[in-house]
DNA sequence: GAGTGGTCTAGACCACGGA
DNA sequence: CCGTGGTCTAGACCACTCG
């Protein structure tokens, strides 16, 4: 028994072969907005363990080809939500564009860890005004602006959070913006937003920190972050509708159009 | 027997509070390029199944800070790396500065998907160029350059990739900029490319897709994909070193400044 | 070869959504 | 209420790194 031969090339893991398979399947067989089947029954159709699964599960969700919902089930998802994010410094100072919701508007001592960053001492107060990104009335990102109260004093202390975010905003805009810092980086989603998110704690989300310039010190600090699964982050223009369809958006209710088969590659029993 | 008191307010998962003490640990009692204990002596540690730990070691990982590999063990990590992306449009035509390195440079039909984006007919020829982004001697990120044929259109067949590379590069330079468009988004690395990083497939990446504009048509089009865990997208210019320690980068050999204990929270035995 | 992280299994229970 | 995804367990084996 000579050990060449027989042996494929193989040495790839289950779960990575699973999402090919998945993805192939999605992609001739399903449209955005469509149940797939049950992890349980995926599972079993398979013939892996539904740990296995998942973790292939999970991957086409990172990639955002999935949206998973506990209670609810699987669906396919649409292409992913353009967080115009301009080469300029717009963005913040300015609130209307629909689609973003005011949560709260806080003063307090600054988180700490942005106090350098900020250019504030370590237990500086700063107004804090956070707001919420939705794409088909769900949220998507949490945008999160930190104003030293250095940079806008005259804030009364007992207003409500829109009133005060309202009036920071307002001040804000007096200062002649110089430029802009921005990073991009990965992170995981704390309880709080998560929550916001309406997705699980650790929840993977892309963090976009900007820092704005004005008169040579840092006027405030934007810390953004996006659902990683459903976002991505658009530069300078917004890249055209690349791709075939220029149907299916985000899979609300009413996009079922073309099924197909029930998804099989085994047969059962 | 009430109901009431005696409960904690709970409901957060055991992997979620597991990370959080574990980022305590990991910031008080170890330093960039130290190594944890094993998976086993953790779980069993903090009592809790492997599997457990390692969903709390994968968020702790996905922040950046940790560093985990097969054989080895688990490591906690320096900074992120910064990935100048600069506003402007350098960082491709120009293959200078170190740290990144030519994988390879080939002509074949365009992958398809990318036929929209480049503004060819699907299976048309196109030149790609690809290199590698190294921090450390350790590649970070995979950028790959598309250039059609009918931008760039005379190298000869047969060529090594060096050469067909840099002869590609330098018609390119010739072509008057326009812009660029930009986007970042997460995705999860092919084998390929997870075999440059020396990574399993399926890790997250950050996708950047940059397409440059000249005389009106798109001239090329980058794809550049990094490591989440260890890279940071810098805009602009670069956020100066916000934080405390100006010591402490990628921890290699040689950075086993202040051990601490052994880490513990639970007495063994 | 010893020790590490990576993969996979089979089962259990929980928390949430929606009918 | 039932069905869904989310969490957790205990154990097994594999693939790699390094001394």
């Amino acid at each position: 028994m000579a050990t060449t031969a027989t042996v494929e090339v193989a040495a790839e893991p289950k779960y990575w072969h699973l999402r090919t398979v998945l993805v192939q399947t999605i992609e001739s067989e399903f449209t955005a907005g469509q149940s797939l089947p049950n992890e349980r029954d995926l599972a079993a159709r398979f013939g892996v363990a539904r740990a296995t699964l998942r973790q292939a599960l999970e991957q086409l969700e990172l990639e955002g080809r999935l949206s998973r919902r506990r209670g609810a089930g699987t669906v396919v998802a649409g292409p992913r939500v353009d967080i115009a994010l301009g080469t300029q410094g717009e963005g913040w100072p300015g609130i209307e564009l629909g689609d973003r919701q005011l949560v709260d508007g806080t003063t307090a001592a600054v988180p700490g860890r942005l106090a350098a960053q900020l250019g504030v001492r370590p237990r500086a107060m700063v107004h804090r005004i956070r707001r919420r990104q939705l794409s088909m009335r769900q949220a998507v990102g949490i945008e999160c602006l930190y104003v030293p109260r250095a940079i806008v004093p005259r804030v009364p202390e007992l207003l409500g959070d829109n009133r005060r975010a309202a009036l920071v905003l307002r001040h804000l805009r007096h200062h002649p913006l110089q430029g802009l810092t921005r990073s991009v980086e990965v992170g995981v989603a704390e309880p709080e937003e998560a929550r916001l998110l309406e997705r699980p704690p650790g929840t993977p989300v892309l963090v976009v920190t900007t820092s704005y310039t004005a008169q040579g010190r840092t006027a405030a600090l934007a810390v953004a972050t996006y659902r990683a699964d459903t976002c991505r982050l658009a530069f300078g223009d917004v890249l055209g509708d690349h791709g075939d369809a220029t149907e299916g958006r985000r899979g609300g209710p009413g996009a079922p159009p073309v099924p197909a088969m029930a998804m099989g590659t085994r047969s059962a029993s």
